[in-house]
DNA sequence: AATGGCGGCAACCGCCTAAAC
DNA sequence: CGTTTAGGCGGTTGCCGCCAT
């Protein structure tokens, strides 16, 4: 004897979730805190598997979640980890405060293979083929699918990043989505949603860097921790100090010198957990990525750096792409 | 104005591991 | 200690809206 089922699959509701449905699962887990997915369908008459309510639950419900508009350094600090971890989009997820796994996993997907697609082929003309196979295999772990990826639309790549981000929190989604169904659900109470509305916002303002206890990876971040593989307990693993870290982030100083006033127009709040003194900042990868890293290390006389893969990246999104090409064909020939 | 193609993203699927029994 | 499931995670799908024709 295990477990008892989690949710029988009969009755179970798919697709989008409705407002009506958030309000019920957020009011639930303001009652009761997340966690026990299991008792959520029951407890509040939902008809939606416990995995579904987690889902929707960490990825858009929760608080302190951005959505949208990911800053030069947000992308920077994905393209980095990318190429150090892998695509564990979790691990990622918990450098990027108030991003979620599934935000970045999309991000990347639609944006930056992309742009990562373009740079490569932009460089094919310099570049020997094996020497493009094997950068591509290292910036992009195993998930190098450049091949078979649809083709390259120059919509993909009109970013507006040059735009202040004030990114909406989930608290104001929340009060939205409220609002929006207040509006459009004459059935309902008005004064119990504004009681409820309210009661999140404080709710919400309070928590806003103190999460209520989802288990999600970029939860653990918002609680000041940061991804720690469980191969860490195997041994044979590369530990990865906070002054490591910094040194493979230290691409800034490179953007610093492009296109870094973005930064300043970023949300404070998004400042990834190096830049707020966590001691605790350290990450300790798997043989595979120390063997990633090792590699990376040794084509190094072959490839540029990524530092100039991400200078080129942000500089797309701000600048002409003509004078892009015309600028990356110049700093490819130093290499 | 109609429509077909494409991109973005929310959500589902399936696998893996830890935990409960 | 074996069995079973919850929770976590990455890959993938399918819907919807936008844009070009």
């Amino acid at each position: 004897m295990g477990r008892p089922p989690c949710c029988d699959k009969v009755g179970i509701k798919k697709g989008p979730w409705t407002p009506e449905e958030d309000i019920i699962l957020v009011s639930y887990i303001q009652e009761h805190g997340p966690g026990n997915w299991r008792s959520v369908p029951t407890n509040t008459g939902l008809l939606r598997c416990s995995k579904s309510c987690r889902l929707r639950w960490t990825n858009y419900l929760r608080p302190g979640i951005k959505r949208g508009n990911f800053t030069p350094h947000e992308e920077g600090m994905i393209i980095h980890l990318q190429a150090l971890l892998g695509n564990k989009w979790a691990a990622i997820a918990s450098y990027l405060p108030q991003r979620t796994d599934n935000d970045i996993k999309n991000y990347w997907n639609t944006h930056l293979k992309k742009k990562l697609k373009k740079f490569h082929s932009a460089l094919d003309p310099i570049m020997a083929p094996q020497d493009h196979h094997s950068k591509t295999q290292q910036l992009n772990g195993k998930d190098n699918h450049f091949a078979s990826s649809s083709s390259s639309s120059t919509t993909s790549l009109r970013l507006n990043q040059t735009s202040s981000s004030l990114y909406a929190s989930s608290t104001e989604n929340i009060s939205r989505l409220l609002e929006g169904w207040m509006r459009s659900s004459p059935k309902t109470n008005p004064t119990d949603h504004q009681i409820l509305k309210e009661k999140w916002s404080h709710e919400f303002d309070n928590n806003n860097n103190d999460s209520i206890g989802s288990t999600s990876a970029a939860t653990n971040s918002l609680q000041g921790k940061v991804y720690r593989p469980k191969a860490e307990h195997e041994g044979g693993n590369e530990l990865i100090s906070h002054e490591e870290f910094e040194s493979i982030l230290s691409f800034d100083q490179n953007v610093n010198n492009v296109a870094w006033e973005h930064k300043s127009t970023c949300d404070s709040t998004s400042k990834p957990d190096h830049d707020s003194g966590n001691e605790d900042l350290d990450i300790k990868v798997n043989n595979n990525n120390v063997e990633r890293k090792q590699n990376k290390n040794n084509d190094n006389n072959n490839n540029p750096p990524l530092s100039f893969l991400e200078k080129w990246l942000l500089d797309e999104s701000s600048a002409g792409q003509v004078e892009e090409m015309n600028q990356m064909l110049e700093l490819s020939s130093i290499f």
